[in-house]
DNA sequence: CTCCCGATAT
DNA sequence: ATATCAGGAG
C-alpha cells in the first residue's frame, strides 16, 4: 500500500519529464469527431483511424448524417479499422439516439454516454477528458497492462482497474495521465517486447522480475 | 467467456 | 503462423 504510493509518485515523474506533451493522437476538431473516430480506434492503431476519418468526416459531418447513413456502405467506409460490421451498427444506432433523444447533441454525462451503444467507459473518458474538461482515467489496453506489471492494481476488469487509479492518480491528472501511459507503453512498455533497459522503473515491475527470474 | 475482424510486427 | 492493436456487447 505504501510501497504503491512510492512506485506512482516515480512513475508519474518520469512520466511528466519523458511524456510532457502527450495528448490524444486521434485527428478531430470538435467532440462529434473524437467520439467517432475513438469508437473506430477500438483493437485499431490511431494512425489508421486517421487514415479514414480523414475521408469519412468529409462525408458525415454530423450524427445526422450518420443516423442516415446507409448501412452497407458505411460498413465499406470504416473496415479498415476491423469490427467494421459492429462499429457501423453501433455508430448509426448511436447516432440516431442522439438525433432523437438529445437533439443532435451528445450527452456530456458518463452515466448518460455509457448508455448509448459501442460507448464504454474507456471510450467516454476519452471524450470528455479531452473535449469537455471532465477528467477520467482511460483505461486501455496500455493503461491495464502497465498498472498490472507495475502492481498498480490486481484486478483484471478494467471498470476495476479505474477505480483502483482513481484512487493513486490525483484526479486533475486523470487525463493527461492516461495519454503519459498510452505512449509510454507504445514507446516502451510494450506488450510484446518490453524495454525494460530503457525503464527506471523496472525494479518495481512484476514483469521485469519474473522475465529476470526465470534467465 | 465468446464474438466481432483488418492490418501490421515479430 | 501468431499475437496484438486507444474495446464493447451479448
Amino acid at each position: 500500500m505504501i510501497n504503491k504510493k512510492k512506485i506512482v509518485e516515480e512513475l508519474i515523474r518520469f512520466l511528466d519529464e519523458r511524456y510532457s506533451d502527450a495528448k490524444c493522437s486521434l485527428d478531430y476538431v470538435n467532440p462529434f469527431q473524437l467520439l467517432i473516430a475513438t469508437i473506430l480506434s477500438a483493437q485499431c492503431t490511431d494512425e489508421r483511424v486517421n487514415k479514414v476519418t480523414c475521408t469519412l468526416f468529409k462525408k458525415y459531418r454530423s450524427f445526422e448524417d450518420f443516423a442516415r447513413a446507409d448501412i452497407e456502405e458505411f460498413m465499406e467506409d470504416i473496415k479498415p479499422t476491423g469490427f467494421y460490421r459492429n462499429k457501423a451498427k453501433n455508430i448509426k444506432k448511436l447516432s440516431e439516439i442522439v438525433v432523437e433523444k438529445y437533439d443532435g447533441k451528445m450527452p456530456e454525462d458518463i452515466d448518460e454516454l455509457v448508455k448509448l451503444p459501442g460507448i464504454g467507459r474507456k471510450t467516454a473518458n476519452v471524450v470528455l477528458g479531452n473535449c469537455f474538461g471532465k477528467p477520467g482515467i482511460v483505461v486501455d489496453t496500455h493503461v491495464k497492462r502497465i498498472s498490472q506489471r507495475l502492481g498498480l492494481t490486481d484486478n483484471d476488469n478494467p471498470d476495476k482497474i479505474e477505480r483502483d487509479l482513481m484512487e493513486l492518480i490525483p484526479e486533475e491528472k486523470w487525463t493527461k495521465w492516461s495519454h503519459q501511459m498510452i505512449e509510454f507503453g507504445r514507446d516502451i512498455c510494450s506488450a510484446r517486447k518490453p524495454k525494460c533497459e530503457s525503464c527506471p522503473l523496472s525494479k518495481y515491475c512484476g514483469f521485469y522480475l519474473d522475465k529476470k527470474g526465470v534467465m
